[in-house]
DNA sequence: AGTGTGATTATCT
DNA sequence: GATAATCACACTT
C-alpha cells in the first residue's frame, strides 16, 4: 500500500470528516471497474442524519465494524448506497460515495443504466453509481483494503481544489445543515450536484 | 435552471 | 404503518 492509501487510512480510523475529504481522488475498484471518487458525504457518531444515530442493529453492523468495510443498503424501494465504514470498532461512521468518474472500459455500465447518454451521467450520483457498478447486498461487508476483494481502494491523485456543501437528501433538523459534503472542483461535471458551494 | 411528484421495499416503531 | 443518505420525468421560467 503506498503513501497515499496508508495515510488515507490512518485518517479513516479517527476523523471521518477529513476523510470524507481525503478520500476524493482515490480509486474505487469493483471488479475490473476502476473509476476516481469524486464526491463523498461523512455520517458519523452524534450525527441525526446517519443511519446509527439510535443505536446498534443488524443491518448496521459493518457501519459498527472496524474502518474500511463496505455498508452497503437499499433504499427507496429502488437504490443501493456504498460506503465505507470509519472509525474504530464499536464506533459506528461511514462515508458515503456519491460519485466517481469511470476510468476504464463503460460498456458494461451503460448495459447496467440503459438511460445514461453520456459517461457523466453514470455514476453521478450513490445510487447511480451502485447501478452502473452492480454493487447490492452481496457485497456488503467486503474489505476495502483487501487487494483480492471485489470492491476495494487504489491509490489516485490528492485534489487540492475541494468544494464543501450541505449533505444532500437529509430531512430539516436531522443534520442537514452539517458541511459534510466534499467533491473535487475539477470534476464537477461527474458530481451529482455540480452547481455551486451551499 | 429550478420545482414537484411517483415509484417501490427493507427496516424499524 | 411511516419513513427513507434517490432517480427520472414532467412542467415552468
Amino acid at each position: 500500500m503506498d503513501h497515499r492509501l496508508t495515510a488515507f487510512r490512518e485518517l479513516l480510523a479517527r476523523d471521518v470528516v477529513a476523510a470524507s475529504r481525503d478520500v476524493l481522488g482515490l480509486t474505487l475498484v469493483v471488479g475490473e471497474h476502476r473509476a476516481q471518487i469524486v464526491e463523498a458525504e461523512a455520517y458519523g457518531p452524534t450525527d441525526p442524519g446517519c443511519h446509527a444515530f439510535r443505536g446498534e442493529s443488524p443491518r448496521l453492523k459493518a457501519m459498527f465494524g472496524p474502518p474500511g468495510l463496505a455498508y452497503v443498503y437499499f433504499t427507496y424501494g429502488n437504490h443501493w448506497m456504498l460506503n465505507i465504514s470509519a472509525l474504530p470498532e464499536g464506533t459506528p461512521a461511514a462515508i458515503l460515495i456519491r460519485a466517481a468518474r469511470p476510468l476504464t472500459d463503460t460498456k458494461e455500465l451503460y448495459d447496467r443504466r440503459p438511460k445514461a447518454k453520456t459517461d457523466r451521467d453514470l455514476l453521478s450520483g450513490p445510487g447511480k453509481l451502485c447501478a452502473a457498478l452492480g454493487i447490492n447486498a452481496s457485497h456488503y461487508g467486503l474489505d476495502y483494503f483487501d487487494s483480492n476483494s471485489p470492491v476495494r481502494l487504489e491509490s489516485g491523485p490528492v485534489v487540492t481544489e475541494v468544494a464543501v456543501g450541505r449533505r444532500i437528501g437529509l430531512s430539516p433538523g436531522k443534520g442537514d445543515e452539517f458541511p459534510w459534503r466534499f467533491w473535487d472542483r475539477g470534476a464537477s461535471a461527474f458530481v451529482s450536484r455540480p452547481w455551486r458551494d451551499n
